[in-house]
DNA sequence: ACCTGAACACCGTTCAAGT
DNA sequence: ACCTGAACACCGTTCAAGT
């Protein structure tokens, strides 16, 4: 599959930290970030579990790099961790529905990061920068350390949706909610709203995409209040 | 150390789900989540771990039921689901940080809020009057549903701190920043200017009861002004 | 109906050994 | 310097068996 001759065994390409964080989060997009275990990693790779420890302290070191490696993608997709010379709310706003489209690809990176408590090299500039289109476009240091605290998990594109169903049977068992039907109102009005817009909505009409950037420009719109 | 007489095996509680979670919730608290294996429960219930798959049908459905019991120690925080009389914005906002103080006592429970999948019949309550909440101050179902969405886990008390330090070390060791100070020139400008204010201000001088309240505030804000 | 003990198929990781 | 294999101390969970 690679250029790489077929020789086994003979030039084989050495281990290193960045092969081994590309590998993990190519097996995660592929078959989710659960079997991402020590053994199945160096299987991907030809190699032995041991001989990873040789380049990554232990796992959480190992989630560590794919979290770095992970925003160094959202880095690329900005094209750098330069500062735009635009006007600072749409520059924030672009940046941040980029890092949004980097997570789509892989989709269990949120969480992932989300049980990082160490904070990498690659995310330290991404913060910098952040706050940087801010401070050039005229927050005070103040404001814009309130706006990181606040944008939080958002800018780096993910809303932590919770209880997203788990799977499709999950997703269209309503089972519970119409057996709780009279202790709860306001959804079950609320449904009765949305279905009188259209035939083919049901519970699980929420569009993410919408959701995402109403949120966004909610607090875009607040800071920008603030700041004035 | 309870009231229960000493005669051992004789008259033992039996087990049911709500001591189980009740068990869980407090070993938790008391050595961390990562501690509370099935293995471990069951010890501090006396009785072998296979005896809590009599009543819980394996992990999964143990950690949702624990989340349901500390969405509805929320409602006892609040004195029941009940939708206040007054106005919706101070009304929502004394019920999240509610919640929040709720989750200051189990410091595990956000992270494994997020974990989960399903959703429980508490936790529709509780958010079926939030929504009720924001309809009766006059939100269209509309509005209220992209508030839903955008207050997200705010509305359970916690707005997911990425990186918080491990342990005391890691808070202070600023040798990566340091390092990297070149290439942070609004990291490290935002920390002078912090310094500025008072001699013992560092990095971790971030309030979290202020940055919960500034990102509630300028939620709340906004949807007010999204109302009009 | 409820609880038990042994066993299974996994984990991350240590250690001593190989080349 | 880099990789390996066996082993250890854990997991969640299945199963057949007890009372």
């Amino acid at each position: 599959m690679t250029t790489a001759t077929e020789k086994p065994s003979e030039t084989r390409t050495p281990l290193s930290r960045e092969r081994i964080f590309a590998a993990a989060i190519e097996l995660a997009d592929r078959v989710g970030i659960g079997a991402v275990t020590m053994r199945n990693l160096a299987q991907e790779l030809g190699v032995e579990a041991m001989s990873l420890y040789h380049h990554v302290a232990n796992k959480e070191a190992l989630l560590d790099g794919v979290v770095d490696a992970v925003v160094e993608e959202i880095g690329q997709a900005l094209g750098g961790f330069d500062i735009p010379s635009g006007e600072w709310k749409q520059s924030l706003r672009h940046r941040i529905l980029t890092a949004r489209r980097v997570m789509l690809r892989h989709k269990w990176a949120p969480a992932v990061i989300e049980t990082r408590t160490t904070i990498t090299p690659t995310l330290l500039r991404y913060m910098d920068t952040t706050l940087g289109i801010m401070v050039e476009g005229g927050f005070s240091f103040d404001l814009g350390h309130h706006a990181m605290h606040a944008l939080g998990s958002l800018a780096l594109g993910f809303n932590q949706e919770l209880f997203v169903p788990a799977n499709q049977e999950q997703a269209e068992d309503t089972s519970m909610i119409e057996d709780l039907a009279p202790q709860l109102p306001y959804l079950v009005a609320m449904m009765a709203d949305i279905e009188h817009e259209g035939p083919d909505s049901t519970l699980g009409w929420c569009d993410d995409q919408t959701e995402f950037e109403f949120t966004l420009d909610l607090m875009l719109d607040g800071l920008e209040r603030r700041m004035a």
